[in-house]
DNA sequence: GATGAATGAGGCTTCATTCAT
DNA sequence: CATGAATGAAGCCTCATTCAT
């Protein structure tokens, strides 16, 4: 039993590394120049095995792209659409999602593959887009609010939020240097703006002092 | 002498014909399954015939995404950094990208694979860079001057710039379905927001008016 | 283990098969005419499986134009340049080399190529080479002790070894048909008498008689 | 009709141009290798008009092997088998002989790879195997006028000659440097040799001395 | 006769998947 | 369950030959 535990272990940490090797790869050479042996090689595993773990190429790359969506999301849609300072808490969520951004350069690499070739990874492509449209449903919520107690101009909230998202993956898509968390801080006052913070007006000067140099790229 | 410029201009239009679909496929299908063989059966030539166009199909690949940078920078840099009102400047401005963004979906989905995955497409890839900085060098000029006029807030204009068309690669990627170009017009407002702009208070909430249906994606 | 051990030798038998029909078809068909499906297919197995023992085809061509070299060259050198009587040892070399080369039809015509090519087989030629120096230079040794001894008449030994050796090759090259190793041995007397031996001279009258008629090619 | 002569001299001379093109790059690079590209740019001749003198790649090739044989052989068989002083003409002979393959590095070269590959190029080595044969019965009747007058050793006429002629190709082959005729002036005595010589006993020491010092290949 | 674009057969090579050990 | 050899489909590319201009 205990053995059988510990054999059950071994082959989830087995599987877990396959898949994080397999999504640096596929991120970085896309899907057709990641081949099983390369995955296997980064992994320490042998060849065959895995397709122990994974029953086909194809299955691999799903599992890639959709797997790391649920905590991503979850941070996601960490925010309250109830919160009374609407705006505050916009603020939070904006500097949380910058983070996560950040972050998670190798998977949204992988993200984008998808998004821009949505015919051709469909089924990835419609989870991901549930998770969107999810996503900006929920914000949508919330600027509402924030429109209605005046904190933010009027504006349509599903496009507001749409444009939102589109930001973050483009700044996602464009910054490809390994760039650090601080200088990608330096975009979030551009994100809030995108809302039409009244209140903030005056403040946009000084957060919008960039923390770090725009390195020439 | 006549003949030999009618065979010439005939190369050429089947040379368009080949580079139009590659550019199709290539955006559709990617780099790996868009074998030779569809692009000549969709440019209605026979297989060998690609080659006497273009040398290889990495030649061809750099053809589709570089042959059609020149035109579209030529609008994406058309605007006048020392334009008395900028903000009248940047407003016109914005709505000349948003329709070009509109309509070069096709394009645009190639520009995002090679952005996407920059250590495969290096070539290429630096081709592109080396025009999004030559824009948002110019860019960032108009947007100090209306700084200095006070028509827009205070912000560091390269980033400005980088986070607007981060913003516009990002609608790109997001808008996946054919969407016609005033839906686009809904996203105007939002990009121009983040700039700033101080005269503009009262009037986002008329423009942000969503001119048609957020279709569901 | 043992299995292992099994399965080892099995591939191992299975390289050695491919490279024997490699030969044989390079020998007989050259480089390009012979197609990596044809030596699967006299190998018995399957196109791909050429390419687990053979990295590429010019690879397999190296093997095949290499490998057998130690062995044959160990049969060429195996003489005693320090002989006593060197005219003996030149006359049991003599016959051991018409021997060997009578024998090496496929190979030896698969060297022919090489030379004949060697600015297009450059790396195998100058490995062919390397060999034929240190065949000459030995030989040189054995026959510069000939003629101090009186058995041989003076000439330069390093020219004396090349002449014999593109006797040698030349022979091989010039007898194409399927020839026995009888047939051979009348060509011996004549490779001797490239050394001008000096004792020898009313020998070879007898030992010239044809012991097989010169079929007629 | 003195312009259709010009005409017709024109063409004769593109054709020997190609001729002599196809020739140096099928033995530099073989019959595959060779392509017809290749030889119309060495020739300096548009692609298509090579197909305007020769049908096809098999029929320049064929061309190629086989129309330069005549002179040479013309040479090969200049000697009087009659002659009273067989052993004089010999040397005559040899020395003509040495002359030729010194000078004909690159045509004999293609003929090389014809008789290596004797199965691939049936028809050509079938008419090089004729002159092969003509010649060695022609040098037969000399060699064995020799004998019968006691200027060389008795000894199979007809081996020797071809043993002579497979020294000769041999040479050919090993002799992959450019080398000038002396250095092959060199190998004449150990021709001769292999006849058997009888009052040339003496002399062989004298002239095998060798007139070039022998690069280390 | 000269030119070179069009064609497609055929070669090498890669790689996902299967399966015996 | 782990391993890696076996397989063959499919892709890129070359090139002899044809043919319209």
């Amino acid at each position: 039993m205990a053995i059988s535990k510990n054999q059950h272990l071994k082959m989830q940490e087995k599987r877990d590394r396959i898949l994080e090797k397999a999504i640096s790869l596929f991120s970085e050479q896309g899907y057709n120049d990641t081949t099983i042996s390369k995955v296997a090689k980064a992994s320490g595993i042998s060849f065959g095995s895995v397709f122990t773990y994974f029953p086909s190429k194809e299955d691999l790359f799903h599992s890639a792209v959709i797997e790391p969506i649920e905590e991503i999301n979850s941070i996601m849609l960490d925010f309250n659409p109830e919160a009374e300072d609407s705006l505050n808490e916009l603020k939070i969520m904006v500097n949380s999602h910058i983070n996560l951004f950040a972050k998670l350069s190798t998977y949204l690499q992988l993200v984008v593959q998808v998004i821009g070739q949505h015919s051709r990874f469909k089924d990835q492509f419609d989870e991901l887009n549930f998770f969107h449209n999810e996503f900006c449903s929920k914000l949508a919520l919330l600027l509402e609010k924030g429109q209605k107690k005046g904190q933010i101009r009027e504006s349509d909230p599903i496009f507001a939020a749409s444009a939102y998202f589109s930001l973050l993956m483009g700044l996602r898509l464009t910054m490809t240097d390994e760039i650090d968390e601080k200088f990608w801080g330096n975009f979030a006052p551009f994100a809030l703006q995108l809302f039409g913070p009244i209140s903030y007006t005056k403040s946009i000067s000084r957060l919008a002092k960039p923390k770090a140099a725009y390195s020439n790229r």
